[in-house]
DNA sequence: CAAAATATGTTGTCATTGACAACAATGTCG
DNA sequence: CGACATTGTTGTCAATGACAACATATTTTG
């Protein structure tokens, strides 16, 4: 932490220290009304700037989406990075965790301790891997794919929720353009 | 934390207890060679069901948009919670806490800490409302409306290369059918 | 082949966030 | 006035991302 312990509003230029705010492009037309009754504190407040920034929308979005991922899939307790984890093991059984852990971009530290959560479900198991001493095989038992049905249905049932929030237009759209940015080589700067 | 203390491989059923996956519609043919000199590991894995989830390529991409904000705005130390912060009061000065944080969905609690911060490094001010003795009127300081133009400028900068990385068009795109997203009542199941 | 460099998995921390609980002070309303 | 809501604050906890440090095993090199 930081250690903030200010407490005490600071109480500093009570003057005109403080200049309206250099005019933006956007607003002009100034304040709407002089005095709004009883504005509900969040009436809508101007994003300025922020009505450009692609990653502010992006942001707000994908955490409503996660949100309502974690909400649905709660039952089986199973979050989205967990979710993504199984996928790639079902799919691609007997692979090393480092090669899931990029696939995902997920670093190997958190890939561990998140491995160790699945297999005390004992949903997947690791075996040494025959060539190499060094990684471990990873595959789905018996039980975790039996989960995953379970765990499938749910995520199939969040899909369909995010087709209703955003459009299935936009959301098939957004699948087409973004799977390239999903593959290895993306978003790494390693 | 967990407590999860693990750290040794399970080691159960070597035999045949895990059934080689339900064959999904793409891998087949079994593994590709047996010994790939150097195979890189991260060989494009399957995404399989992944590969329809929305708020996967969503997470990647909004991960890798910010990454490269706090990349950019490092010189200025702003990150983009607090980028949003400070564009909204500058935007829109004298609201409370309240408006601010309802209006980006950032939690009272979070938010206070955030001001803390601002209000330390002087960028912003807090003057007990008016009318209201529970509620804080936020200002920019003129420090903080100098330290915006280097803060926008780098903004700027970002957005710019948001468009190299993902395209104008899919930007625009974006933009214009995310926004409604962004405005309050979206997100919140309060 | 032996030393050096890499790769892999593990554990230990730290920092950032989101979420909630508990409070004190204030405001609103019946 | 008294019950309840609002606002801001602090305390915690959980999930993540990021690094450092290791032990072990493998690959590369001289």
């Amino acid at each position: 932490m930081g250690g903030n312990r200010t407490g005490a509003i600071t109480k500093v230029a009570q003057s005109g220290r403080v200049k309206p705010v250099s005019r933006r492009k956007s607003s002009a037309s100034g304040r709407t009304a002089p005095a709004r009754r009883r504005s509900p504190a969040a009436a809508g407040l101007d994003l300025a700037e922020l009505n450009d920034r692609v990653g502010y929308f992006l942001r707000r979005l994908q955490v409503a989406i996660f949100k309502d991922f974690i909400r649905t899939l709660a039952p089986v307790d199973v979050r989205p990075a967990q979710y993504s984890v199984l996928v790639l093991i079902a799919a691609n059984p007997g692979r090393s965790q480092a090669a899931i852990g990029k696939a995902l971009h997920i670093e190997r530290a958190r890939l561990a301790r998140m491995l160790h959560e699945l297999e005390r479900r004992q949903w997947i198991e690791r075996r040494l891997a025959s060539g190499d001493g060094r990684s471990h095989s990873l595959f789905m038992t018996a039980a975790g794919q039996e989960a995953m049905t379970r765990i499938e249905t749910l995520a199939l049932q969040h899909e369909r929720q995010m087709i209703k929030f955003i459009g299935q237009d936009l959301r098939q759209l957004l699948l087409e353009r973004l799977r390239p940015f999903g593959r290895a080589g993306h978003g790494h700067t390693s």
